[in-house]
RNA sequence: GCGGGUGUAGCUCAGCUGGUAGAGCGGCACGUUGCCAACGUGCAGGUCGACGGUUCGAACCCGUUCACCCGCUCCA
């Protein structure tokens, strides 16, 4: 069994991860998280909040920044006016069919792509050969002609030309959809021919309507980004947060995508959960911003106890960004079903707000009031996107966490999860069932619950408690035994090392307190 | 969406040429034990993914369907 196919059942034996709705089959791409794995993304994402939020001290320099910052938070409503979603162009651009090439990397409409075929030039149009080659263009369907076929693709047919005399080329429609057509079609810029993958249509947005009235004016969509809420806030926020550039919009929230294939546990899910931060700052200074992100936000894994040398920081090619991006570069983990990435950190240039302000014709451009000169002292910020998944961190986190090792001969499953993400802090067991210990135990579990998470244990044997706790990445279980009952101390058995310390009880609080901001 | 594979207990799986459901682990109870998955006894838990067909009889054969996994693809 491989390492995912164990950590799948670990998750669902010990209350983890469950798939959504498993009574009634489940539904793919979503999944539900248990009584542990509940505990678990919400310290995943409560770590996330305090770093980059809560926490934030906008008096200090922090990891080496270019300068102090302030950070604030918001949490924007999942459903948004439309046309939101017009200006940030995930209407247009998802909700037609579209081919991908996969040479390229780019993808077209494909209804507005021509696809010619070589026939006879007489009157008969009949094919000079069942293999020639076909040749896309983007176009518009019935005026794209073959002069405005691309360059690339000119000097292939004048070649052909030559080679087999004369012929003409006609549009040959549909061809896109027909595997077999599609497998002899170049796409442009594509060095051979068959890389366009068939037509789908993107509809990634889930569509809703709202209010009783169920037709196109009344058509809304869950959000498929929770950046556009901090967009769409800009001005709220700069109006009524007393913030200046540069400065950052932290979210934490649930996004949607209609995936056209969730795969791997819950890495692809279609509802998930995302962290974004929108930095703001002068445009001549997003670059060295962007440094800044890309590094604190690797950074972040590693402090929580990700294995350094399974996360890779890895800045996108030019032809790999996206429209709007500048810059990009993925902070990727080596899972068990390949390197895959958690969190992307671009730089957006002014795109965003620039889109949002030409739709809503609102003007969102900063005032920099301490700027002399008039002409500068109104601009658009750009903008560093660290934008992170909360379930691919904790699934990540997990999947890192995850060990086998051999105690005395006998295997022990233990998730050695950074104390801070650890769904239970603390187990308390008494050694025995008897002699007032269990009295004891449960006097000192109610202290320890009062500050975090903990769990009380009596059945068993104590070695079988302690694997138990093992499998659900408890890093400390303390242990009363006769000592405790004559002098009030207590063990504290270590989860990585098993190794056992001896403290007074009333020193627990203190130890595990300081053991958690490690 | 296409190609391949798999669906049996909470988990991992066995179940022969069709004959009426099993193991290990886990859970619970009692006893014994007492610092790293101890032992004994007992208990609970399965309309064998769903629907339909063939048959005296289906977990097993046939059809349909759903879900999941792997590859292509996509991304937080």
């Amino acid at each position: 069994m491989d390492l995912m196919d164990k950590l799948v059942s670990l998750a669902k034996r010990r209350g983890f991860i469950f798939p959504s709705s498993e009574i009634y089959g489940g539904l793919s791409g979503c999944w539900d998280y248990g009584p542990l794995g509940v505990e678990l993304k919400r310290n995943v994402k409560e770590a996330w909040w305090q770093d980059m939020v809560s926490r934030h001290d906008e008096t200090m320099f922090i990891d080496d920044g270019p300068s102090a910052y302030s950070m604030v938070g918001i949490d924007s409503s999942i459903l948004m006016n439309p046309r939101v979603w017009q200006a940030s162009g995930h209407v247009d651009g998802f909700s037609d069919p579209m081919v991908d090439c996969r040479e390229t990397r780019n993808r077209y409409r494909a209804d507005q792509m021509v696809v010619f075929g070589l026939v006879e030039s007489d009157q008969t149009n009949k094919p000079i050969d069942d293999n020639t080659i076909l040749f896309a263009a983007p176009g518009e369907l019935g005026s794209t002609a073959e002069e405005e076929l691309l360059a690339s693709h000119k000097k292939q047919v004048s070649k052909i030309r030559k080679a087999l005399g004369s012929f003409k080329m006609i549009q040959i429609p549909g061809a896109l959809s027909d595997a077999a057509l599609r497998a002899r079609t170049l796409a442009p810029g594509a060095s051979e021919p068959g890389t366009l993958t068939e037509p789908r249509a993107f509809n990634l947005m889930f569509e809703t309507h709202v209010g009783a009235l169920k037709d196109s004016s009344s058509t809304a969509y869950l959000r498929p980004e929770t950046a556009q809420g901090i967009f769409a806030n800009f001005k709220n926020v700069c109006d009524t947060a007393r913030v200046r550039l540069p400065f950052g919009i932290g979210q934490l929230g649930k996004a949607f995508r209609n995936e056209i294939n969730p795969r791997n546990f819950t890495f692809r899910s279609r509802e998930f959960e995302q962290m974004e931060i929108e930095f703001f700052c002068k445009p001549e200074e997003a670059s060295i911003w962007y440094q800044y992100w890309r590094d604190r936000r690797y950074n972040w894994y590693i402090g929580l106890g990700i294995d350094k040398a399974k996360l890779h920081l890895r800045e996108h090619e030019k032809s790999e960004l996206a429209h709007y991006a500048e810059s990009c570069a993925d902070v990727e983990y080596e899972f068990p079903f390949g390197i895959s990435e958690l969190e992307g950190i671009a730089n957006r240039t002014d795109f965003d707000l620039r889109q949002h302000m030409e739709h809503s014709r609102k003007d969102l451009r900063y005032l920099d009031d301490l700027e002399p000169d008039k002409e500068k002292r109104r601009f658009l910020p750009y903008v560093i996107e660290p934008s992170a998944g909360a379930d691919r961190a904790t699934l990540a986190f997990l999947c890192d966490a995850y060990t086998e090792d051999k105690i005395s001969g006998e295997t022990r499953t233990v998730l050695r999860l950074h104390p801070r993400l650890a769904p239970i802090k603390a187990a308390v067991f008494p050694l025995v069932k008897k002699d007032g210990m269990p009295d004891k135990a449960l006097t000192i579990y109610r202290e320890l619950r009062k500050q975090f998470t903990s769990s009380y244990d009596e059945k068993g044997a104590i070695g079988r408690r302690y694997r138990r706790q093992d499998e659900a990445g408890t890093p400390f279980c303390i242990t009363i035994d006769g000592d405790t009952m004559a002098n009030g101390t207590v063990t504290l058995r270590e989860r990585d090392t098993c190794e056992q310390i001896r403290l007074p009880a009333t020193e627990l609080l203190a130890y595990i307190n300081e053991r958690l901001d490690e």
